[in-house]
DNA sequence: GTCTATAACGGGATAGAC
DNA sequence: GTCTATCCCGTTATAGAC
Protein backbone atom coordinates (compact mmCIF):
# COMPACT_ATOMS: atom_id res chain seq x y z
CA UNK A 1 0.00 0.00 0.00
CA UNK A 2 1.09 3.58 0.72
CA UNK A 3 3.68 4.97 3.04
CA UNK A 4 6.23 2.07 3.52
CA UNK A 5 8.94 3.83 5.15
CA UNK A 6 9.15 3.32 8.89
CA UNK A 7 8.70 6.62 10.31
CA UNK A 8 5.39 6.90 8.58
CA UNK A 9 4.16 3.50 9.22
CA UNK A 10 4.26 4.28 12.59
CA UNK A 11 2.44 7.63 12.30
CA UNK A 12 -0.40 5.66 10.50
CA UNK A 13 -0.60 3.12 13.02
CA UNK A 14 -0.43 5.31 15.59
CA UNK A 15 -2.74 7.21 14.52
CA UNK A 16 -5.50 3.92 14.48
CA UNK A 17 -4.90 3.47 17.47
CA UNK A 18 -5.04 6.56 19.27
CA UNK A 19 -8.58 6.62 18.02
CA UNK A 20 -9.73 3.41 18.80
CA UNK A 21 -8.31 3.34 22.28
CA UNK A 22 -7.24 6.84 23.48
CA UNK A 23 -4.19 7.79 24.13
CA UNK A 24 -3.66 6.10 27.81
CA UNK A 25 -5.15 3.13 26.11
CA UNK A 26 -2.59 2.38 23.68
CA UNK A 27 0.83 1.24 24.08
CA UNK A 28 3.99 2.26 21.96
CA UNK A 29 4.84 -1.56 22.23
CA UNK A 30 1.14 -2.11 20.72
CA UNK A 31 1.87 0.30 18.09
CA UNK A 32 5.23 -0.81 16.66
CA UNK A 33 4.26 -4.60 16.71
CA UNK A 34 0.81 -3.52 14.33
CA UNK A 35 3.65 -1.33 12.73
CA UNK A 36 5.94 -4.42 12.16
CA UNK A 37 8.48 -2.11 13.17
CA UNK A 38 10.97 -2.45 16.23
CA UNK A 39 10.31 -0.62 19.66
CA UNK A 40 13.13 1.70 19.84
CA UNK A 41 12.29 3.07 16.07
CA UNK A 42 9.48 5.13 17.85
CA UNK A 43 11.59 6.72 20.31
CA UNK A 44 14.51 7.10 17.29
CA UNK A 45 12.38 9.02 15.31
CA UNK A 46 10.03 10.89 17.60
CA UNK A 47 11.11 10.97 21.45
CA UNK A 48 8.73 10.54 23.97
CA UNK A 49 5.13 8.82 23.16
CA UNK A 50 3.37 12.45 23.83
CA UNK A 51 5.58 13.89 20.71
CA UNK A 52 4.39 10.93 18.95
CA UNK A 53 0.85 12.13 19.53
CA UNK A 54 2.09 15.52 19.20
CA UNK A 55 3.00 14.51 15.76
CA UNK A 56 0.49 12.39 14.79
CA UNK A 57 -1.83 15.37 15.90
CA UNK A 58 -0.32 17.82 13.84
CA UNK A 59 -0.06 15.93 10.90
CA UNK A 60 -4.03 16.19 10.39
CA UNK A 61 -5.04 19.28 11.87
CA UNK A 62 -2.33 21.96 10.94
CA UNK A 63 -3.96 21.41 6.77
CA UNK A 64 -7.35 21.05 7.97
CA UNK A 65 -7.34 24.21 9.66
CA UNK A 66 -5.82 26.14 7.06
CA UNK A 67 -8.95 25.36 4.75
CA UNK A 68 -11.12 26.23 7.64
CA UNK A 69 -9.07 30.20 7.64
CA UNK A 70 -9.34 30.06 3.56
CA UNK A 71 -12.91 29.47 3.25
CA UNK A 72 -13.28 32.27 5.98
CA UNK A 73 -11.84 34.17 4.41
CA UNK A 74 -13.80 33.50 1.28
CA UNK A 75 -17.18 34.08 2.44
CA UNK A 76 -15.81 37.14 4.30
CA UNK A 77 -14.24 38.75 1.28
CA UNK A 78 -18.30 37.64 -0.23
CA UNK A 79 -20.40 39.83 2.06
CA UNK A 80 -18.25 42.66 1.84
CA UNK A 81 -19.06 45.18 4.62
CA UNK A 82 -22.06 43.91 5.34
CA UNK A 83 -22.77 40.86 7.44
CA UNK A 84 -21.14 37.45 6.47
CA UNK A 85 -23.34 34.55 5.89
CA UNK A 86 -24.17 32.30 8.62
CA UNK A 87 -24.06 28.78 6.30
CA UNK A 88 -21.01 30.02 5.22
CA UNK A 89 -19.40 29.83 8.60
CA UNK A 90 -20.35 27.33 9.27
CA UNK A 91 -19.71 25.82 6.28
CA UNK A 92 -16.38 26.58 6.61
CA UNK A 93 -15.68 25.29 9.81
CA UNK A 94 -17.69 21.96 9.19
CA UNK A 95 -16.55 21.09 5.47
CA UNK A 96 -12.91 20.44 5.77
CA UNK A 97 -13.91 18.06 8.61
CA UNK A 98 -15.88 15.88 6.48
CA UNK A 99 -14.02 16.29 3.25
CA UNK A 100 -11.29 14.17 5.19
CA UNK A 101 -13.82 11.20 5.00
CA UNK A 102 -14.33 11.44 1.34
CA UNK A 103 -10.92 11.92 0.58
CA UNK A 104 -9.24 9.50 2.14
CA UNK A 105 -11.37 6.56 2.17
CA UNK A 106 -10.98 4.36 5.47
CA UNK A 107 -8.15 6.12 6.87
CA UNK A 108 -10.67 9.56 6.82
CA UNK A 109 -13.00 7.20 9.12
CA UNK A 110 -10.04 6.99 11.57
CA UNK A 111 -9.32 10.30 11.61
CA UNK A 112 -12.22 12.02 12.18
CA UNK A 113 -12.34 9.41 15.12
CA UNK A 114 -9.26 10.45 15.90
CA UNK A 115 -10.14 14.17 15.97
CA UNK A 116 -13.10 13.99 17.81
CA UNK A 117 -11.68 11.71 20.57
CA UNK A 118 -8.56 14.45 20.87
CA UNK A 119 -11.59 17.43 21.75
CA UNK A 120 -12.81 14.75 24.82
CA UNK A 121 -9.80 13.14 25.80
CA UNK A 122 -9.05 13.30 29.56
CA UNK A 123 -5.46 13.73 29.51
CA UNK A 124 -4.29 16.85 30.05
CA UNK A 125 -1.49 17.00 27.65
CA UNK A 126 -4.17 15.85 24.76
CA UNK A 127 -6.66 19.08 26.21
CA UNK A 128 -3.17 20.86 26.13
CA UNK A 129 -2.55 20.40 22.21
CA UNK A 130 -5.67 20.89 21.29
CA UNK A 131 -5.86 23.98 22.57
CA UNK A 132 -2.99 25.16 20.97
CA UNK A 133 -4.39 24.38 17.80
CA UNK A 134 -7.71 25.75 18.18
CA UNK A 135 -7.09 28.78 20.40
CA UNK A 136 -6.34 31.40 17.02
CA UNK A 137 -9.05 29.50 15.21
CA UNK A 138 -11.84 29.70 17.55
CA UNK A 139 -11.79 33.47 18.66
CA UNK A 140 -11.61 34.01 14.40
CA UNK A 141 -14.63 32.04 13.88
CA UNK A 142 -16.23 33.35 17.23
CA UNK A 143 -15.99 36.80 15.77
CA UNK A 144 -16.95 36.15 12.43
CA UNK A 145 -19.92 34.82 14.04
CA UNK A 146 -20.70 37.37 16.04
CA UNK A 147 -20.79 39.51 13.31
CA UNK A 148 -22.91 37.30 10.94
CA UNK A 149 -25.35 37.26 13.91
CA UNK A 150 -26.37 40.94 15.23
CA UNK A 151 -29.11 40.43 16.69
CA UNK A 152 -27.85 37.91 19.16
CA UNK A 153 -25.91 38.78 22.40
CA UNK A 154 -21.86 38.46 22.01
CA UNK A 155 -22.00 36.27 25.21
CA UNK A 156 -24.35 34.32 23.73
CA UNK A 157 -23.15 33.33 20.11
CA UNK A 158 -19.95 32.55 22.23
CA UNK A 159 -21.39 30.15 23.89
CA UNK A 160 -23.58 28.70 20.93
CA UNK A 161 -20.24 28.62 19.25
CA UNK A 162 -19.51 26.30 21.68
CA UNK A 163 -22.42 24.37 21.15
CA UNK A 164 -21.48 23.70 17.59
CA UNK A 165 -18.46 22.46 18.34
CA UNK A 166 -20.14 20.24 20.56
CA UNK A 167 -22.03 19.03 17.54
CA UNK A 168 -19.46 18.36 15.50
CA UNK A 169 -16.85 16.46 17.73
CA UNK A 170 -19.89 14.33 18.86
CA UNK A 171 -20.73 13.31 14.93
CA UNK A 172 -17.09 12.74 14.18
CA UNK A 173 -16.39 10.79 17.78
CA UNK A 174 -19.18 8.61 17.12
CA UNK A 175 -18.51 4.86 16.18
CA UNK A 176 -21.35 4.32 14.81
CA UNK A 177 -25.07 3.27 15.28
CA UNK A 178 -25.06 4.54 19.08
CA UNK A 179 -28.75 5.53 20.26
CA UNK A 180 -31.79 3.72 18.71
CA UNK A 181 -29.22 1.93 15.91
CA UNK A 182 -29.92 4.81 13.19
CA UNK A 183 -26.36 4.70 11.13
CA UNK A 184 -24.90 7.81 9.76
CA UNK A 185 -23.13 7.62 7.02
CA UNK A 186 -20.56 10.10 6.54
CA UNK A 187 -18.81 9.84 3.48
CA UNK A 188 -22.11 11.43 2.03
CA UNK A 189 -20.17 14.87 2.86
CA UNK A 190 -22.88 17.58 1.04
CA UNK A 191 -25.75 15.82 2.42
CA UNK A 192 -24.06 15.76 5.98
CA UNK A 193 -23.41 19.19 5.69
CA UNK A 194 -26.31 20.41 4.57
CA UNK A 195 -28.24 18.90 7.45
CA UNK A 196 -25.94 20.03 10.08
CA UNK A 197 -25.79 23.36 8.47
CA UNK A 198 -29.42 23.38 9.10
CA UNK A 199 -29.77 22.23 12.43
CA UNK A 200 -27.28 24.58 13.44
CA UNK A 201 -28.35 27.23 12.17
CA UNK A 202 -31.68 27.44 13.06
CA UNK A 203 -29.91 27.33 16.63
CA UNK A 204 -27.93 29.88 16.58
CA UNK A 205 -30.27 31.97 15.18
CA UNK A 206 -32.96 30.86 17.82
CA UNK A 207 -34.61 34.30 19.95
CA UNK A 208 -32.20 34.20 23.34
CA UNK A 209 -34.68 33.58 26.35
CA UNK A 210 -35.14 36.25 28.44
CA UNK A 211 -33.87 36.02 32.30
CA UNK A 212 -36.74 34.66 34.22
CA UNK A 213 -36.55 35.57 37.46
CA UNK A 214 -34.79 38.68 36.83
CA UNK A 215 -37.18 41.69 37.21
CA UNK A 216 -34.23 44.71 35.95
CA UNK A 217 -36.61 47.78 36.67
CA UNK A 218 -36.27 50.21 33.77
CA UNK A 219 -35.81 48.67 31.29
CA UNK A 220 -38.80 49.16 28.80
CA UNK A 221 -39.27 45.60 26.97
CA UNK A 222 -42.68 44.81 27.02
CA UNK A 223 -43.03 40.91 26.43
CA UNK B 1 -17.20 15.15 55.45
CA UNK B 2 -19.93 12.49 54.01
CA UNK B 3 -19.13 9.06 53.23
CA UNK B 4 -16.53 7.65 55.59
CA UNK B 5 -16.92 4.00 55.26
CA UNK B 6 -14.24 2.21 53.03
CA UNK B 7 -16.45 1.16 50.29
CA UNK B 8 -18.26 4.90 49.66
CA UNK B 9 -14.69 6.28 49.59
CA UNK B 10 -13.47 4.38 46.98
CA UNK B 11 -16.31 5.17 45.01
CA UNK B 12 -16.14 8.80 45.35
CA UNK B 13 -12.44 8.88 44.27
CA UNK B 14 -13.02 6.44 41.47
CA UNK B 15 -15.80 9.12 40.60
CA UNK B 16 -13.09 11.58 40.83
CA UNK B 17 -10.03 10.02 39.27
CA UNK B 18 -12.35 8.39 36.05
CA UNK B 19 -13.98 12.09 35.11
CA UNK B 20 -10.11 13.79 35.16
CA UNK B 21 -8.12 10.68 33.74
CA UNK B 22 -10.55 8.61 32.34
CA UNK B 23 -10.51 4.97 32.64
CA UNK B 24 -7.59 4.03 31.16
CA UNK B 25 -5.85 6.94 32.67
CA UNK B 26 -6.64 6.23 36.33
CA UNK B 27 -5.02 3.46 38.42
CA UNK B 28 -6.18 1.83 40.51
CA UNK B 29 -2.94 2.61 43.41
CA UNK B 30 -4.02 6.14 42.51
CA UNK B 31 -7.61 5.47 43.16
CA UNK B 32 -6.56 3.49 46.95
CA UNK B 33 -4.15 6.41 47.66
CA UNK B 34 -6.23 9.32 47.65
CA UNK B 35 -8.69 7.56 49.07
CA UNK B 36 -6.63 6.48 51.92
CA UNK B 37 -7.41 2.64 51.69
CA UNK B 38 -5.44 -0.16 51.04
CA UNK B 39 -4.79 -1.57 47.19
CA UNK B 40 -6.59 -4.82 48.15
CA UNK B 41 -9.88 -3.20 49.46
CA UNK B 42 -11.07 -2.40 46.49
CA UNK B 43 -10.54 -5.80 44.74
CA UNK B 44 -12.32 -6.94 48.15
CA UNK B 45 -15.43 -4.85 47.67
CA UNK B 46 -15.87 -4.26 44.03
CA UNK B 47 -13.54 -7.12 42.01
CA UNK B 48 -11.91 -6.22 39.05
CA UNK B 49 -11.02 -2.94 37.97
CA UNK B 50 -13.77 -2.56 35.39
CA UNK B 51 -16.33 -3.85 38.48
CA UNK B 52 -15.68 -0.73 39.54
CA UNK B 53 -16.34 1.45 36.84
CA UNK B 54 -19.39 -0.48 36.46
CA UNK B 55 -20.42 0.39 40.19
CA UNK B 56 -19.43 3.40 40.06
CA UNK B 57 -21.44 4.61 36.59
CA UNK B 58 -24.88 2.74 38.04
CA UNK B 59 -24.57 4.94 41.46
CA UNK B 60 -24.66 8.21 39.02
CA UNK B 61 -27.04 7.09 35.92
CA UNK B 62 -29.69 4.98 37.29
CA UNK B 63 -31.38 7.20 39.26
CA UNK B 64 -30.61 10.24 36.40
CA UNK B 65 -32.74 8.21 33.87
CA UNK B 66 -35.59 7.29 36.26
CA UNK B 67 -36.01 10.79 36.75
CA UNK B 68 -35.77 11.42 32.84
CA UNK B 69 -38.50 8.70 32.22
CA UNK B 70 -40.50 10.26 34.74
CA UNK B 71 -40.63 13.81 33.58
CA UNK B 72 -40.80 12.12 29.86
CA UNK B 73 -44.01 10.69 31.12
CA UNK B 74 -45.65 13.93 32.74
CA UNK B 75 -44.91 15.86 29.74
CA UNK B 76 -46.68 13.04 27.57
CA UNK B 77 -49.32 12.61 30.03
CA UNK B 78 -50.32 16.49 29.59
CA UNK B 79 -50.26 16.42 26.15
CA UNK B 80 -53.05 13.84 26.35
CA UNK B 81 -53.68 12.46 22.59
CA UNK B 82 -52.04 15.48 21.30
CA UNK B 83 -48.37 15.97 19.82
CA UNK B 84 -46.51 16.67 23.03
CA UNK B 85 -44.53 19.78 24.04
CA UNK B 86 -40.42 20.22 22.05
CA UNK B 87 -39.71 21.77 25.15
CA UNK B 88 -41.30 19.69 27.64
CA UNK B 89 -38.96 16.18 25.69
CA UNK B 90 -36.05 18.54 25.84
CA UNK B 91 -35.97 19.57 29.45
CA UNK B 92 -37.10 16.25 30.96
CA UNK B 93 -33.48 14.72 28.98
CA UNK B 94 -31.51 17.05 29.77
CA UNK B 95 -32.88 18.62 33.05
CA UNK B 96 -31.81 15.74 35.44
CA UNK B 97 -28.18 16.13 34.16
CA UNK B 98 -27.84 19.88 35.20
CA UNK B 99 -29.96 19.54 38.17
CA UNK B 100 -26.83 16.91 39.42
CA UNK B 101 -24.73 20.03 39.32
CA UNK B 102 -26.96 21.89 41.30
CA UNK B 103 -28.11 19.63 43.85
CA UNK B 104 -24.87 17.99 44.95
CA UNK B 105 -22.11 20.82 44.89
CA UNK B 106 -18.41 20.22 43.42
CA UNK B 107 -19.22 16.57 43.22
CA UNK B 108 -22.08 17.34 40.36
CA UNK B 109 -18.97 18.97 38.88
CA UNK B 110 -17.09 16.22 39.06
CA UNK B 111 -20.43 13.49 37.83
CA UNK B 112 -21.10 15.18 35.00
CA UNK B 113 -17.83 15.41 33.71
CA UNK B 114 -17.86 11.93 34.22
CA UNK B 115 -20.99 11.45 32.20
CA UNK B 116 -19.73 13.07 29.20
CA UNK B 117 -16.66 11.44 29.26
CA UNK B 118 -18.29 8.37 29.53
CA UNK B 119 -19.78 9.08 25.68
CA UNK B 120 -16.93 9.15 23.94
CA UNK B 121 -14.20 6.85 26.43
CA UNK B 122 -12.31 4.93 24.03
CA UNK B 123 -12.11 1.85 25.83
CA UNK B 124 -14.79 -0.90 24.41
CA UNK B 125 -15.97 -1.91 27.54
CA UNK B 126 -17.17 1.62 28.67
CA UNK B 127 -18.87 2.31 25.37
CA UNK B 128 -20.77 -0.82 26.27
CA UNK B 129 -21.68 -0.09 29.83
CA UNK B 130 -23.23 3.34 28.10
CA UNK B 131 -24.81 1.42 25.58
CA UNK B 132 -26.47 -0.77 28.17
CA UNK B 133 -27.36 2.19 30.11
CA UNK B 134 -28.98 4.61 27.39
CA UNK B 135 -30.21 1.97 24.80
CA UNK B 136 -33.95 1.75 26.04
CA UNK B 137 -34.09 5.40 27.44
CA UNK B 138 -32.82 6.65 23.78
CA UNK B 139 -35.93 4.59 21.79
CA UNK B 140 -38.62 5.96 24.49
CA UNK B 141 -37.13 9.73 23.62
CA UNK B 142 -36.80 9.85 19.83
CA UNK B 143 -40.29 8.16 19.83
CA UNK B 144 -41.53 11.02 21.83
CA UNK B 145 -38.98 13.42 19.72
CA UNK B 146 -40.61 11.95 16.61
CA UNK B 147 -44.49 12.65 17.77
CA UNK B 148 -43.08 15.91 18.88
CA UNK B 149 -42.19 16.39 15.46
CA UNK B 150 -44.74 15.53 12.77
CA UNK B 151 -43.64 17.62 9.93
CA UNK B 152 -39.69 16.28 9.88
CA UNK B 153 -39.20 13.40 8.65
CA UNK B 154 -38.69 10.65 11.20
CA UNK B 155 -35.44 9.60 10.11
CA UNK B 156 -34.04 13.22 10.35
CA UNK B 157 -35.61 13.00 13.98
CA UNK B 158 -33.39 10.24 14.76
CA UNK B 159 -30.40 12.35 13.33
CA UNK B 160 -31.08 15.27 15.26
CA UNK B 161 -31.20 13.56 18.34
CA UNK B 162 -27.61 12.35 18.34
CA UNK B 163 -26.93 16.17 17.36
CA UNK B 164 -28.89 16.85 20.62
CA UNK B 165 -26.79 14.06 22.98
CA UNK B 166 -23.82 15.67 21.21
CA UNK B 167 -24.23 18.86 23.12
CA UNK B 168 -25.37 17.66 25.94
CA UNK B 169 -22.42 15.13 26.47
CA UNK B 170 -19.59 18.30 25.42
CA UNK B 171 -21.36 20.57 27.52
CA UNK B 172 -21.26 18.19 30.51
CA UNK B 173 -17.61 16.77 29.80
CA UNK B 174 -16.44 20.55 29.07
CA UNK B 175 -13.71 21.23 31.83
CA UNK B 176 -13.98 25.07 31.73
CA UNK B 177 -12.90 27.71 29.18
CA UNK B 178 -12.04 26.02 26.43
CA UNK B 179 -12.25 27.89 22.89
CA UNK B 180 -12.31 31.94 23.46
CA UNK B 181 -11.65 31.97 26.92
CA UNK B 182 -15.45 31.58 27.63
CA UNK B 183 -16.72 29.98 30.81
CA UNK B 184 -19.95 29.11 31.28
CA UNK B 185 -21.49 28.70 34.83
CA UNK B 186 -23.08 25.50 34.87
CA UNK B 187 -24.29 25.66 38.30
CA UNK B 188 -26.99 28.37 36.82
CA UNK B 189 -29.27 24.93 35.71
CA UNK B 190 -32.39 27.00 35.16
CA UNK B 191 -30.44 29.73 32.82
CA UNK B 192 -28.68 26.78 31.10
CA UNK B 193 -31.80 24.95 30.68
CA UNK B 194 -33.61 27.46 29.00
CA UNK B 195 -30.73 28.78 26.77
CA UNK B 196 -30.09 25.07 25.90
CA UNK B 197 -33.68 24.22 25.05
CA UNK B 198 -33.96 27.36 22.82
CA UNK B 199 -30.91 26.46 20.89
CA UNK B 200 -31.95 22.72 20.52
CA UNK B 201 -35.82 23.03 20.24
CA UNK B 202 -34.72 25.94 16.82
CA UNK B 203 -32.31 23.27 15.62
CA UNK B 204 -34.81 20.08 16.10
CA UNK B 205 -37.73 22.35 14.15
CA UNK B 206 -35.62 23.39 11.19
CA UNK B 207 -36.97 22.51 7.63
CA UNK B 208 -34.85 19.60 6.21
CA UNK B 209 -32.61 20.56 3.70
CA UNK B 210 -33.54 18.60 -0.27
CA UNK B 211 -31.66 16.14 -1.30
CA UNK B 212 -29.65 18.81 -3.88
CA UNK B 213 -28.24 16.42 -6.77
CA UNK B 214 -31.16 14.39 -6.72
CA UNK B 215 -33.41 15.25 -9.47
CA UNK B 216 -36.62 12.55 -8.57
CA UNK B 217 -38.91 13.47 -11.84
CA UNK B 218 -42.50 13.48 -10.94
CA UNK B 219 -41.98 14.83 -7.60
CA UNK B 220 -44.29 18.41 -7.99
CA UNK B 221 -41.74 20.97 -5.83
CA UNK B 222 -41.00 23.92 -7.62
CA UNK B 223 -38.57 25.54 -5.76
C1' DG C 1 -12.80 -6.51 56.80
C1' DT C 2 -8.28 -4.95 56.49
C1' DC C 3 -3.63 -5.44 55.97
C1' DT C 4 1.33 -7.04 53.91
C1' DA C 5 3.67 -9.26 50.54
C1' DT C 6 4.26 -10.82 46.22
C1' DA C 7 3.16 -12.78 41.89
C1' DA C 8 3.06 -11.97 37.00
C1' DC C 9 3.13 -8.90 33.65
C1' DG C 10 3.34 -4.62 30.71
C1' DG C 11 4.74 0.07 30.55
C1' DG C 12 8.21 3.85 28.67
C1' DA C 13 12.74 4.78 27.92
C1' DT C 14 17.76 4.07 26.86
C1' DA C 15 22.52 2.14 25.98
C1' DG C 16 25.21 0.26 22.75
C1' DA C 17 26.22 -3.19 19.07
C1' DC C 18 25.68 -3.46 14.16
C1' DG D 1 18.74 3.85 10.83
C1' DT D 2 17.77 -0.33 12.92
C1' DC D 3 18.29 -3.86 16.07
C1' DT D 4 18.83 -6.49 20.92
C1' DA D 5 18.94 -6.34 25.53
C1' DT D 6 17.92 -4.32 29.57
C1' DC D 7 16.68 -0.97 33.26
C1' DC D 8 13.33 0.42 36.27
C1' DC D 9 9.07 1.38 37.41
C1' DG D 10 3.95 0.87 37.65
C1' DT D 11 0.12 -2.13 36.75
C1' DT D 12 -3.76 -5.50 38.14
C1' DA D 13 -4.69 -9.14 40.88
C1' DT D 14 -4.26 -12.60 44.52
C1' DA D 15 -2.64 -15.35 48.61
C1' DG D 16 -2.57 -15.50 53.22
C1' DA D 17 -1.62 -13.42 57.93
C1' DC D 18 -4.15 -10.79 61.33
Amino acid sequence: MAGTDTKERILDTAERLFAAHGFAGTSLRAVTKDAGVNLAAVHYHFGTKEDLLRAVLSRIVIPVNRERLQMLEQVEAAAGSAPPSLEGILEAFIAPDLRLIRDLGERGVIITRFLGRSYTEPAEMVQALSREHYEELGQRFMEAFARALPEVPQAEVYWRFKLVVGVLTYILADTGPTMGGYAEDLSDVDGTLRRLVAFLAAGLRAPVPAPQWQDRAGEGRSP
